[in-house]
Formats: structure tokens, C-alpha cells, sequence
DNA sequence: CCGTTAGTGCTAAATTTTTAGCATGATGCT
DNA sequence: AGCATCATGCTAAAAATTTAGCACTAACGG
């Protein structure tokens, strides 16, 4: 399952925004939810979420600071993986697709240059 | 908050299932299920996802199809966006990377031409 | 016609999640 | 020193999720 996969609602939650901020207090995490339960709810779920292996914490001054135990990079292509399977067919390219056109106001002329120069060099791995 | 956002562990296991293949009886998501429970659990959670407005029935001959209430290009668009948010800093090249990364054995040169296609086409849209 | 299989609806209970609340310790201010 | 503030740990209870079980109907095969 898919990192994320086995967790609930609220941890979820916590979760993304985890590896949103790459570490976060707190409250800290509390402020960047959506709809906030109480302090401690939120310091409730850290805990648990420490036990089942998702969290760490370490202690910056006074407050403890909470990071994803997973590595960013292992999580974002777990993620990559997970949303190719269950919306795009495992069709990378309509990913793409998708992505030129949710971001398509943003996209500058240089965001486009490197993407393209991704591909070429891929293309160029592949051959 | 994004569509599958506010749902319990279970019932966005069942939400995805249903987007990945459109439509499916309550034994069909079971079977596609990680870690299956009982066939009247998954009833259970089909009528509440039902009854919360994301799934709907049809008749299908004798038994029941459900399918997602949110149109899947609509969803997907949403859980691109989130990605994108989550674990990309809203930045489309990364994710570009990511996705060339975690298919790169799958991709054959005609899926890289047809990205590069559709980059292309972004550019010239814009310029 | 009768048993088996595969579907449905419903409900009650077990389990998990989610929440608030209290007790406590450190810090900083007046 | 005393007080307010902000952190922690813990616990109990409320709420939601998740589960199994029963009763019933339709179709199929012998």
C-alpha cells in the first residue's frame, strides 16, 4: 500500500502537510489544516502517528519539530506511482497532459524548455 | 479540500478503485481490495459513499454498478493538483522528473516523442 | 420442486479515530 | 516571587469508521 495508503482521515492529512513543509511543530501543523481541530487533537495524532513508525520528532529549542520518517523522495515517487495507476492507466504521458494543462496559466516559457530538455534527455538515455 | 480529502481510509480505497476502473460491483471492488474485508463491509461503505453524494448506482442486469459521481477528468485535474502541492512545490518540471524516473524501463521512444509532442504544442500555445 | 448461489437491505456491535481536558514543567516578564 | 504563556504527557469519552450477521428475493440446475 501505498505510504499514505493505510493511514486515516486526520493523519492523512497531517501527513501531506508534513511533506508539504518538510518539518512542522504542532501547531505549526495545526494552522495549515484545513479544518483544525483542537491543539491537542492535533498533538494526539502526532503521537500515534510517531508509534506506528510515519513520524519522528526532534526536539529545536524548547518545541519538538515532527518530519516524515520516509524520505521526501521515496514518498513523492510512491505517490507519482500511485496517481499514474489509479487515474492515468499507467500512461505517463497523459500525466503530462494533465499537468500542462491544470498548470497551463503558471507555465513559463522556461518551466517548458527544461521539461522538454527532461524528455530529450531521456529520449537520448533510451536510445 | 480535494474530492477523495475527506474520506476515511476505507472509502477512498473504494473511490480510487472506482476511478481506475470506472465502474464496478460491490464484489468487483472487493476483489481489487488490498486487504479485503467482508463483502457486506464494502456494501456497507458503498451505500454511505452513496448517501454522502460521490458514488451512484445503475442496475446492471441483476446486480448493482457503481460508478463516481465526479466526473474522473475532473478528479483527475484535482489529484494532479494536489500532487503538485503536496509533494512538488507546485513546480510541473519535477514532476516531469518524477514521472521519467519511476516508468523509466516501461517507456518506449514513441510515449517520449509524444510527450515532447505535447510539450511542444504547450509552447507554441503560449509564446 | 428444492437446494444452491448471488444478489439486495438493514442493523447492531466492535474497533478506530478524533476530540477535549487536565496536570505538569520551562521560560520570560514585571 | 508570581503570573501568563507555551510547551509537553496522559487519559477518558465522543464520534466515526468498519465489521459481521441475518432476512429476503431472483435465477439456475438437477
Amino acid at each position: 500500500m501505498s505510504a499514505l495508503g493505510g493511514l486515516s482521515r486526520r493523519e492523512r492529512q497531517i501527513m501531506e502537510i508534513l511533506y508539504q513543509r518538510g518539518k512542522a511543530s504542532a501547531s505549526e501543523v495545526r494552522e495549515a489544516m484545513e479544518d483544525a481541530p483542537s491543539y491537542s487533537a492535533v498533538r494526539a495524532m502526532l503521537r500515534v502517528l510517531e508509534e506506528k513508525g510515519h513520524v519522528r520528532h526532534q526536539e529545536e529549542g524548547l518545541k519538538y519539530v515532527y518530519l516524515p520518517t520516509m524520505a521526501r523522495e521515496k514518498a513523492k515517487r510512491s505517490a507519482v506511482k500511485h496517481l499514474l495507476d489509479t487515474f492515468f492507466s499507467d500512461s505517463p504521458e497523459q500525466v503530462v497532459a494533465a499537468l500542462l494543462d491544470v498548470s497551463a496559466t503558471r507555465l513559463t516559457r522556461e518551466e517548458l524548455d527544461r521539461m522538454a530538455a527532461l524528455i530529450e534527455k531521456a529520449r537520448r538515455e533510451e536510445k
